[in-house]
Parts: structure tokens; C-alpha cells; sequence
DNA sequence: ATAAATGCAAAGGGTTTGCAAAGGC
DNA sequence: GCCTTTGCAAACCCTTTGCATTTAT
């Protein structure tokens, strides 16, 4: 039941193949892991200039491969010419709601969906695999605000 | 209630820019707008050169963006590093069955889908814009047959 | 000590852009 | 004829790779 940190579960899964444990690699996991946005290759790079730590392209673009292989991070494309990346759910099938003003990611789920998805497939005559759904929209505090920078600023 | 064909409105809408309507533009627009198949910049290409047709990548690009401005085209990313291009339907169709194995589409809508989106984006405090669903799976063609490629060749 | 990670810079792949030549209207 | 399009090649952007140096275990 050891809910532990994300942070946690990457040393554990770093350490049971023993590959090497560095500052990079740490910061990395500890913002990409913990985002609350979909971040991409630079926003990251800035994020780490930002607290001071300087990391080089390849590095970065190295640790996420790691990542994605550890299963704890997943890659998105929307389309904007770059990937992003969030830390996988446990949920099976995560439906999301998205901020198209501050890029905030929430998620939820919804068992009619799943019902509906088979009947669709099925009188299609395809063999359902799995699905996506994202709906688009203005988050509560970006709605709210008069400065969307603000929210953004605030998350 | 003139129901013509997508290259006439292709035509008609050049004309009324008084844009030129060049061989080149004529032949993308054709087979970009009458495809069965989301194509991609290259796959365009090399069906125009399997037609006799040498046009340049730049021509292709350019004709795209004015085919996408036109709003008879529509891109779609797949995140495999380069977009597709499918014909624009009438229906503000955004649900979408895919075929994982010959890239086959099929479109479809369901009203439950849009209720259930605007109840959830509600509950979450989300000012509800748009949504996209795409449900993965095998089509029919593709399950019926032992060598999926004969099913890629037959569409 | 030793195998692996880092950083830099150069290469790669899809797409865009600059510019002289060609071509619709 | 005028203005736009074409084609070529160079430029771009994100990402990957090669290689000498540094570093975690």
C-alpha cells in the first residue's frame, strides 16, 4: 500500500538496474513527474535554467528516453510540431480536460464512455483497442481571471 | 442545393480570390480531397508521381496551406513526426474510428458523447470549448484477412 | 576502477523560406 | 503585362548521435 512519491518509484526503478543516479536526472524526473501541465523539451530546459541548473539538450532528451522507458512518464503530440510529457496515471483509460489558456491538465472517467466506444466499434465491425477522448475548454481560474497569465503564473 | 464535387468548390473558391489555378494545385487538391485515406506530404507526392506529375516539396506544402485556408482540407497529427491531410466533411464530425493496421477512418457521432462532455467539464469548473475522441482498433477488412497489406492495397 | 552519463557540436528528418524563372489571369 | 506560383536549395526547428570528458557506484 506504500503510496510513495514518484520521485521514490524513478530510484527504486533506477537503482534495481543499476544505472547511475545523477543530479540531472533528478531534477528532470522531479519536474516532469510532478508537473501539473504537459511540459515540452524547452519549457523544461527553462524550468531547470531557472533554478539554476544548467543541462545540456542531449541530457535532457537522454533522461526523458529513460523516463518513458520506466514507464513512469508518457509522451503526448498535439500537433504543435514537439512532444510533451506527463506522468502516466494509474487510471486505465484517462479521459482529460484541458486548459487551452494555461495548459492545466485534469482528468477524470467515465464508465459510459468505455460502454459506448465498444457498441460504436463494434457496429463498425472493428475490434476496439483503446481510446482517447479530450475535451477542450477554459479552466475555473483561467474563466475567472482578467490576466490569463496570472493562472498561469499561479500553477 | 447544388451537391457538387469537392474540386468544384475547390475551383469556385480559388476563382473568387482570383487565385491562379495552376496544374499543380489542381492535381493535389484532387487527390488530397478525394482520399479514402488521411495522406501524408510524401504519400502525396508519390501519388502524383505515379501519375507523371514532378512537383516540387515546397508547391505541395504551399498548396496544402491554401487548401487548409480554403477549409476543404484538414490536418491531423497522429504524433508520428509529420501530419496528414483529409477532406473536410460537412458534419461537425469529431469522433473518429481508426484502423491501427491499414489507417482506414470512419466517423461517426453520437449524441450521449456531447452531453456527457459538457456534464463533466461542468462538474469540473471548465468552460466547455470543443472535444476530440478516437477510438483505436482494427477495421474489419484488417481483422478478416491473414496479410494486412492486401487490405491496405484493396482501399 | 569501470561502466555509464554528461556536454558540446554536428547530423537528421519534416517543413518553411528566399529568390530567380515560369506561367495563370 | 502584372502578379502569383514554381522549383531549387538553403534555412529552420525539434530531436538524435558521435565523441572526449566527467562522474556515480
Amino acid at each position: 500500500m506504500a503510496d510513495q512519491p514518484v520521485i521514490e518509484r524513478f530510484r527504486a526503478w533506477m537503482s534495481e538496474r543499476q544505472l547511475p543516479l545523477t543530479p540531472q536526472r533528478l531534477a528532470i524526473a522531479e519536474l516532469l513527474l510532478n508537473s501539473p501541465r504537459h511540459l515540452s523539451a524547452e519549457e523544461l530546459i527553462e524550468s531547470l535554467a531557472s533554478n539554476g541548473l544548467k543541462v545540456g539538450t542531449a541530457t535532457v532528451y537522454r533522461t526523458i528516453d529513460v523516463l518513458l522507458e520506466s514507464g513512469l512518464l508518457v509522451e503526448r503530440d498535439r500537433g504543435e510540431g514537439f512532444r510533451r510529457f506527463e506522468p502516466q496515471r494509474e487510471l486505465p483509460h484517462h479521459e482529460q480536460l484541458l486548459c487551452t489558456v494555461c495548459g492545466r491538465v485534469e482528468e477524470f472517467r467515465d464508465a459510459a464512455l468505455e460502454r459506448m466506444t465498444s457498441r460504436v466499434a463494434e457496429s463498425h465491425g472493428f475490434v476496439r483497442e483503446r481510446h482517447r477522448l479530450v475535451i477542450y475548454g477554459t479552466c475555473a481560474d483561467c474563466s475567472r481571471v482578467a490576466d490569463p497569465a496570472a493562472a498561469e503564473a499561479r500553477s
